[in-house]
DNA sequence: TTTGTTCGTAAGGTTTACTAACAAACGTGA
DNA sequence: TCACGTTTGTTAGTAAACCTTACGAACAAA
């Protein structure tokens, strides 16, 4: 099963070309999350702008201060954009005419003057499929609407599938997707394990066994629809932080392996080798360590991993206490280097909440105020994600939002 | 001494509002280096975009492709950014006529058709005045070409002086530098320890004894010339990246201190408190270390300060490679969860080659190849600055550039 | 009923960069 | 030598974007 042609927004006007989870290089990164654009140049670090790209920028920004601040008049929105009322008229109209937006009806409130037509996103005419590869035992998905709340949910087990195997099992996801999705979808997001370059393709996923797979490509020419991959850690620190929101964001994923997302200046970050984030094999403290899988001694995973934390809290004898607070500590020893150097204000840890909040999270907070400079980290918060378990997913929404329509 | 009328270039409209370092945030930093423009408005994240910002952008663009690329004709200009010929003419005359660029007559080799006429930026029409405060003894400046070749130089000694006999020092030596300048001058640009925010207010820097001193302010009152301050490690870093292009890159000065500066998709990081790359004082390890001056044992600060290395260096009986090797060492333990979070490429040490260009740099590379994951950093590279003393002032230099015209 | 406010739209102007066309200036080759 | 093709830079006209100004519609308050 796959989509109808009835599922497809108006919005992708193409078979959606490349693109993922940080705003291509359009032009030093300005118009971020131009729509219905191709963002195809990733060429040029820098290039020309012409007024089009400026209009696309002022479409997304109505967008978004109508996403954000809810229904509102089109007055309202020239207001906060500093935007005159005629531009946003037009660019309102255009919006309205693709389906994008609607009008609700006149406001309520009793005011002197004409009363305003409130606009607002249709908000339940597309909805949106994510997928999180991330887990070790079972592919999950949603559909969702627009705003992220979870529509639908369904599962495919793994049962250790790898290569080929596991990417049929991901169309097979997408498939069952695609059939409970009720009203036209926007798009695909996927959040993978491993490395996920900007094209969509994972370069290399050992759990899985794929190595340069073009998974953005795959599931593009088989749904016709817009796809976005990326790295769970980077999809789901979209679910935190947005897109386009300003400020520093770390968010740390703990599972089967430890992987981070980092939202710097505002945007995602993806690194020279696409690798940001792949914290989890950095050696800790200068004292050795259990071995890890990858052969060195004391990485991080082998640290505080889920797997290996469960197998040690299970063993005879064992003192929960100390075992979480000293696998939280060596969280904070490896962060520690990253907070100061960045000088972040947020950290956010996401993953099984019986064994990260409590000890643990004392433990990290506790660590990265004793290893670096006091008055320069004040600020700093290290809290536990609120989205739990659908953490991937929502990101996937909100990656597939940001990358179509500029939002989020 | 101050400067007179005929020193001040004809781009400056105005005394030069507030702006430092980075690319203020003019609309999700999209023009980026935007001249002439007024980029005072450091509120919204996001904001519209009109035709006549394009231009700027455009206009940047067409200085950024003569100023790295060189002479060049109109044409040429035309097929690198990808402007029409008309367009690239229409900017180049507004170029003239402010005086940044000039026409250089014919080009000389033999082909057909119509002879190009060379263009290039006004390379020797303007001068930039750079200062380095970082050092311990002696306040430090030059007046350079606008490619950052140094013309004049001049120095203070600092005596120990702090607050605001520190201040006027380093007006005394503006005053000397402008009386040193034979051109117009673009803009001063200042290195300066500490914390330093995006308005060039130093917000703190203990050894000089400054807290929340608006030094772009004050500069900028007392010549009239547009100013730019930030951090010396920040500021160094322009000096081997420039600000503009893309890619990833973290540099560390070791000096008095130990800062560092970092470049993150292609832009420089300030970090959520203004302090970003203060990783002096993160601890190092999980052995313990030498007391630092800020109470903590095994701050970064304590192992590879130049002080404390030539202290130990100078001891009895003192073995150099055993010394270098671990401080070179401590380095890559502080770095490897910086350059695995970021996946960076590339990592620069600034400081003096007798201590650091030899046991220290193998000590480092060897340690942050051990401490990360092979595969994913294979790429890496650490290597010594080839800008030695000069690399503040001409990271100066680069701000100004890049502050004033766009570009760097 | 009058007055003032607010909303959305219409008309017209400015800025921007584009396409099309051209003259100038130069090699090349018959 | 002279027609021809090529390249440069400019002129003229067009399309798109936003702006300012102005207006009618609709309402609250006096």
């Amino acid at each position: 099963m796959t989509a109808t042609d009835a599922q497809r927004g108006p919005v992708t006007t193409e078979p959606t070309p490349p693109t993922s989870v940080a705003h291509s290089d359009l032009l030093t990164v300005p118009f971020a999350g131009a729509p219905i654009f191709t963002r195809s140049r990733a060429l040029r670090p820098t290039g020309k702008v012409l007024p089009e790209h400026a209009r696309s920028h002022n479409r997304a920004l109505v967008l978004q201060t109508l996403y954000s601040s809810g229904a509102q008049s089109r007055a309202d929105i020239a207001r906060e954009t500093g935007l005159t009322r005629v531009t946003v008229s037009d660019l309102v109209a255009e919006l309205i005419s693709e389906g994008l937006v609607v009008e609700l009806g006149q406001r309520e409130d009793a005011r002197p003057g004409k009363p305003a037509t409130l606009i607002d996103v249709a908000r339940d005419a597309f909805q949106i499929i994510g997928l999180d590869l991330s887990e070790h035992e079972v592919f999950r998905g949603a559909v969702t609407a627009l705003d992220g709340t979870i529509a639908e949910r369904a599962e495919l087990a793994r049962d250790g599938a790898t290569g080929e195997e596991a990417v049929r099992l991901v169309e097979a996801l997408v498939d069952r997707l695609l059939g409970l999705t009720t009203i036209p979808v926007l798009g695909i997001g996927v959040g993978s394990p491993g490395v996920v370059d900007p094209l969509g393709v994972v370069r290399s996923a050992p759990n899985l066994g794929w190595v340069d797979l073009p998974l953005q490509e795959r599931l593009a020419a088989r749904t016709d629809l817009p796809v976005h991959v990326a790295n769970d850690a980077n999809v789901a620190i979209l679910a935190e932080h947005g897109e386009t929101a300003p400020g520093e964001l770390l968010l740390v994923k703990v599972g089967h392996g430890v992987g981070a997302g980092l939202i710097v200046g505002g945007r995602p970050v993806i690194g020279g080798g696409f690798a940001a984030g792949e914290i989890g094999h950095v050696v800790v403290g200068t004292d050795g360590g259990p071995r890890c899988a990858c052969g060195k001694d004391g990485c991080l995973e082998a640290w505080v991993a889920e797997p290996r934390l469960r197998a040690q809290l299970e063993a005879v004898g064992a003192d929960r206490e100390v075992i979480l607070h000293e696998a939280g500590r060596r969280l904070g020893i490896v962060l520690a280097p990253v907070v100061g150097a960045l000088n972040l204000t947020e950290v956010v840890l996401s993953g099984p909440a019986d064994l990260l909040d409590g000890a643990f999270h004392e433990a990290t907070v506790d660590t990265l105020r004793k290893r670096t400079m006091a008055e320069l980290n004040r600020d700093l918060r290290l809290r536990m994600s609120e989205q739990a378990e659908d953490i991937v997913l929502r990101g996937a929404a909100v990656m597939v939002l940001s990358g179509q329509l500029g939002v989020s």
